[in-house]
DNA sequence: AAAACAAGACACTATATGGTGTTTAAAATT
DNA sequence: AATTTTAAACACCATATAGTGTCTTGTTTT
């Protein structure tokens, strides 16, 4: 016979849950990964450290809820309802881009597990990129495959450049110098010349590429 | 009046520096920046860890100095010479970006930097992004800019994007599933195919671009 | 060869860090 | 209301880590 959780004015389980899994997002945000130490994140939940190991059986158990539990790419499914498709995907495409381009600029944390990925081998990062290879395979199998035909790897290539390129550049605006090949990364000149060219280069790709085009002769010529 | 140091057979004060540099330049390689610390450099170069602060003054001290002893972009100058410019330097920036993505994914080391670079804040990684800048903005001003005329700032943001996919993917092939955008990157395929859309997305540049192009209209249209 | 110096071995300190055992009292169950 | 359970406080332990003091002995200087 299980018994019901604390739930009192001093004692509830279900609160110091949520406070260490605040204070792991808190530390996330601000001071990155690195930061997540058991006695920093008991201290600034203000639980005892002893719980972290009651309720998530270790520090890792804690960390591992706190990415479960975490919705970070949830922009993108919000946005894709409202754009109408009939163009193979191309404003559809630049929407995508440029909007992950300023949620990124924005949301420090996403950034943060982004650059965590890059550094530390771990299974629950491991499921958030899978899952979001998912998404986006979802998203060039029924709309930009199709409209591409044979050049459809072609496009997921472009476009596998351009998202890396998004992600690095806010990451670079964030932690470096700021200015990126004479780009200043954290003005909005700077930010709109990027936003152009990603536009730029996605018009490009889909005169250039689309399946019934005729002047596809600079792609073969490669390396 | 001071006094020579020691380079006898048992202690030898240059090769027990270089040991140390070694260990650093190994422990990057291999852990990364995070696996820089004390104890595990002085074993590993099999000097006593007192050495470090004898030579270098702090651990800070021995990493500085071997961030400033390495030249991390040296292919990039060596890669300068042999290319004629007399397309604005079309074939020439194909050549840069391109080796640049070889270079990096063989050099783990390099990797390994940019992370750090994006990960904390040291005074010798700023002053080594402020050379690279510095490297970069001779290229564009000399080479680019005025073959781009009034859209060198276009070609610069282009190229921010396309540099910034390349590092990001390189090191996003290293760490997590490989697969990204569907690309396989670390198979030749998958590479090539990286390699096909950087070079498509520079002769498109170029199309678009340049400065006496009649057929620049989607560049206005953005945002 | 003797003296002066410094490379290095080794033991040590202080602090940070992950994790546990014991006791208390608040909350759930009876 | 009595009993049981467990949230949480607190003191603890083990290990890792940066950095220092001391002594020995190889190397340089005289």
């Amino acid at each position: 016979m299980k018994r019901k959780p604390a739930s009192g004015t001093f004692r509830n389980t279900e609160r110091s849950k949520q406070k260490f899994l605040s204070a792991v997002e808190k530390i996330l945000k601000t001071k990155g990964y690195a930061g997540l130490k058991v006695n920093y994140i008991a201290q600034l939940a203000g639980v005892d450290k002893k719980m972290i190991y009651n309720y998530f059986g270790s520090l890792d158990g804690l960390i591992d809820e706190y990415i479960a539990t975490q919705d970070f790419w949830s922009n993108i499914a919000a946005d894709m309802a409202h754009t109408p498709i009939n163009d193979g995907g191309k404003e559809f495409s630049k929407e995508i881009f440029l909007s992950q381009y300023d949620y990124l600029s924005k949301n420090k944390e996403l950034q943060k597990v982004l650059l965590w990925r890059l550094s530390e081998e771990r299974k629950s990062l491991r499921k958030l990129t899978d899952e979001q290879e998912e998404s986006g395979e979802r998203l060039f199998s029924q709309i930009t495959d199709p409209h591409f035909g044979e050049h459809a790897e072609k496009f997921r290539a472009v476009s596998a450049v351009l998202v890396a390129g998004i992600y690095y550049l806010n990451m670079y605006a964030e932690h470096n110098g700021s200015v990126f090949s004479g780009i200043d990364l954290k003005t909005d000149d700077g930010r709109n010349a990027v936003k152009e060219a990603v536009t730029f280069l996605i018009d490009k790709t889909y005169d250039g590429l689309t399946a019934d085009s005729q002047s596809n002769t600079t792609i073969e010529k490669t390396i």
